[in-house]
DNA sequence: ATGGTAGCGCTGCTA
């Protein structure tokens, strides 16, 4: 199975590019986060012609995540479980069972800054992500959370941590709250593949050149059961997928991650 | 140097 996640930074501003993307990458689910998107708008008809079944969760302005999937895609939940769509999660994890592998697509909170009400938010909304996979799988099953983190493993997956002093995304509670993921049984597929390489990033800043002088994060990650650790086989971000379709086309700020897993 | 860009949507927020 590949699997991919992409931040999409608007999925009408980015249907075309993202099209173009999945006819090339060929992956079997694609989870998307930040589609800025009602449910009602979400273009269903577009990915069938591509061969996929998706499912949307979103509110229209801000977050919204999606699942696309040729494999397969039913179960969908939109939310945390037991708490009303949209409410507590704000539009920022779908959950679905595609070729046999439960997906989650999240759009973790950025926080905005260390120590205010965001990101205090931000560290609540990871928790409840644990509590939500626990109560719903084991690491015994095969389980896949995709999504953008907002938050870098370690030092190394950013360009320079001395500029990171007290930012966010590089916190040592923020670090803390993904590795209880880890603890609870998930394991990071990118760092399992490339274990020594450094200076890969999936996210870089719009501003001041930042993608072409190579200041990014790796914030965007594919996490997998224990039960699938071992099949993973090939990771990749497509760095070509964050150049955009020409000087009237933007990029998104982040580029997709994609994992090949045998399952 | 406290900047810079993008999306949404029309004012300023979010990132």
């Amino acid at each position: 199975m590949r699997i991919a996640t992409w931040n999409v930074n608007s999925l009408k501003a980015r249907l075309a590019k993202l099209e173009e993307w999945v006819s090339y990458a060929e992956p079997d689910v694609v989870c998307l986060q930040e589609t800025k998107m009602s449910d009602e708008a979400f273009p269903t008809a577009a990915f069938a012609a591509l061969g996929y079944e998706s499912a949307h969760h979103g509110n229209g302005r801000w977050n919204g995540v999606a699942i696309l999937s040729r494999v397969g895609l039913d179960q969908a939940r939109a939310g945390f479980l037991g708490e009303p769509p949209g409410a507590i999660e704000q539009c920022r994890i779908l959950t679905a069972s595609c070729g046999g592998v439960r997906v989650a697509s999240v759009y973790v909170p950025n926080g905005r800054a260390v120590g205010s009400e965001q990101y205090d938010f931000k560290l609540a909304w990871l928790r409840r992500l644990r509590d939500d996979l626990a109560a719903t799988t084991t690491p015994d099953d095969a389980v896949v959370v995709c999504g953008d983190f907002n938050v870098a493993p370690e030092d190394r997956d950013v360009w320079d941590i001395s500029q990171f002093l007290g930012a966010t995304h590089v916190s040592e509670p923020e670090r803390a709250a993904l590795r209880e993921l880890e603890v609870w049984g998930l394991v990071d597929a990118f760092r399992a593949v490339y274990p020594d390489a450094d200076r890969l990033y999936t996210w870089w800043d719009y501003r001041a050149g930042d993608f072409h002088n190579g200041r990014g994060m790796r914030i965007d990650l594919v996490l997998v059961s224990r039960a699938l650790a071992g099949g993973v086989r090939y990771a990749l971000v497509d760095r070509e997928a964050r150049k955009g379709m020409g000087s009237d086309k933007p990029p998104s700020d982040h580029a997709p991650l994609f994992v090949d897993i045998d399952l």
